[in-house]
DNA sequence: TATTGTTATACTCTATAACTATA
DNA sequence: TATAGTTATAGAGTATAACAATA
């Protein structure tokens, strides 16, 4: 059994032809890339994008973040309140029942961290994007998401 | 407030423009739709897929089917469970320590159905998909995870 | 020694319901 | 009535460690 490996018949996988599939795979393995880019920060990657918005779009209420990055607001509470209490991020009222959230000095520290990390997964991603794919990738990607559905997805 | 939507500013959004965010919120947008298809089939996305690895390689183990579709081993266990106690599934002892599995007839009817799923989600997915695109897509999303990180990808 | 299947366990992300206070 | 924030809770996917049986 030396070569049990050489010598295992490769299994059909139907799978790798279906672009759905592929788009999964392709979205986990890149997660998992560059959740480790993460881990030498103390972040994880819904963490990094939260301060990314915020970073962007100083005095943005918890809602609207929720809204523009799909996240509910229930998991909004618990992921500002750990940004909170580790001194990066700062609510302040806007009225009775928003807070305007708002880098603190460490925030911004640690987002100059987090850029470097997304500039490197972004560069690595693309290096493995196929030279004649990479004018149309982030647009058909960005389709399928910012795209409202065809008309009866479901029964397409 | 009556127009509170249209005269809302809109908020920066320097995610949008990374390929990386987009491939995950592209992934979560599909798998979403994806596991609406699912629903009347009572399926979940592992177990259709472990369904279709099965269809296509009869008697494969489950070992086989968990580095094939990066399942872990420990999680391969309680999934092929339930598709076994629902009689989709047979496990045939192939030695004293591997099982291999195959569809009872039960099984082949409900692959009919997931392959049909399977069918209109790719046809919706692809139909999104700018025209100019399509060809290199699939190939591009089977990089990003069948090729081996660039050397030093985390340093990159 | 390595592999298969298994159990137990934990973490992350996600989803819903319900509550308050405010608009 | 609708919205913002919160709490509690549950489901799904994923990850590691450890074990017995077998190769």
């Amino acid at each position: 059994m030396f070569n049990s490996i050489l010598y295992k018949k490769p299994m059909k996988d139907s799978l790798a032809t279906l672009p759905g599939y592929a788009l999964r795979r392709a979205s986990a393995a890149m997660m998992a890339e560059f959740n480790q880019r993460l881990v030498p920060l103390g972040f994880r990657f819904t963490e990094a994008s939260v301060l990314m918005a915020i970073a962007d779009n100083p005095g943005i209420t918890q809602s609207d973040i929720g809204r523009a990055l799909d996240i509910q607001r229930a998991n909004m509470a618990p992921l500002v309140g750990r940004l909170e209490d580790r001194g990066l991020v700062a609510r302040a009222r806007v009225d009775g029942r928003s807070h305007g959230l708002t880098l603190t000095s460490a925030g911004v520290q640690a987002i100059n961290g987090v850029r470097a990390a997304v500039d490197a997964h972004e560069t690595s991603l693309m290096a493995r994007v196929p030279v004649q794919a990479r004018a149309v990738f982030l647009d058909a990607l960005n389709a399928l998401w910012q795209e409202p559905a065809a008309q009866s997805s479901l029964a397409a």
